[in-house]
DNA sequence: CCGTTGTTCAACCTCTAAGTTGATTAGACA
DNA sequence: TGTCTAATCAACTTAGAGGTTGAACAACGG
């Protein structure tokens, strides 16, 4: 797998049940047992997915006594945000066209040249 | 792995071969030749990142004669942005609080402590 | 000190991603 | 027809993801 910090961030998030935790870590921090909880799967499985959240900087994992608390980190979504940036006047750009498309239909003059 | 589209999404996204390949479609439609010149693998190679892209959505191949343009299809980072919207709130209200952190030090009062 | 709890480590299995090379299809053109 | 080009298919290798179980470690509570 590729180690750059985007495709780090992008393959940690391609997994639903690390999108979960997130979104569970969104509403504040938690524990490993937390976390785990809703996950019929093992402990150690979810202890590996986050893992991988901390490695692509999703997560930071304090120490409070035995316990392992997990915040979210949304740095690396903003990196991700910034990456869309740059196609986000693409899909703009169709929308604009498929709008101007649809008025051109709805006066019921298709077959006309768009001006402005 | 998962096969959502939003996981299939972010796993073709969590390669730098493939984000640059997008890149390279942004700019207009191109052929598997084209795009896979200027890369140090196979051609091959280039083609299995293709039908990845191709998976998610973020790529259509076209038939014209012996050749298969391809073009770039930006609904799949559209949804990507949507999920990112979750978030979004998230990582303003850090920059919130790191203003005010900030603006706690500037007044000299960064010995207090914060009731959460 | 001992047992319990929270968490990780280690070894293992299975499946697939990502690359290779070589053969094959499909269309253009002499 | 035969051959060139574009692209895919097929088989294979290597490496890593994602899951399991069982052992180990760290910190608290009796």
């Amino acid at each position: 797998m590729a180690t750059d910090p985007l495709s780090l961030t992008f393959a940690a998030l391609a997994d639903p049940t690390r999108r979960a935790l997130l979104a569970r870590l969104a509403e504040g921090e938690a524990t490993v047992n937390e976390l785990a909880e809703p996950f019929a799967m093992s402990l150690q499985a979810v202890s590996k997915h986050l893992k991988v959240l901390e490695r692509a900087g999703l997560v930071i994992r304090g120490r409070a006594a035995q316990w392992r608390p997990c915040t979210l980190e949304t740095a690396p979504l903003e990196e991700v945000s910034d990456w869309l940036g740059r196609y986000r006047e693409q899909w703009e750009d169709r929308f604009t066209r498929l709008d101007e498309e649809l008025l051109r239909i709805q006066h019921g003059t298709e077959g006309e040249q768009n001006h402005e």
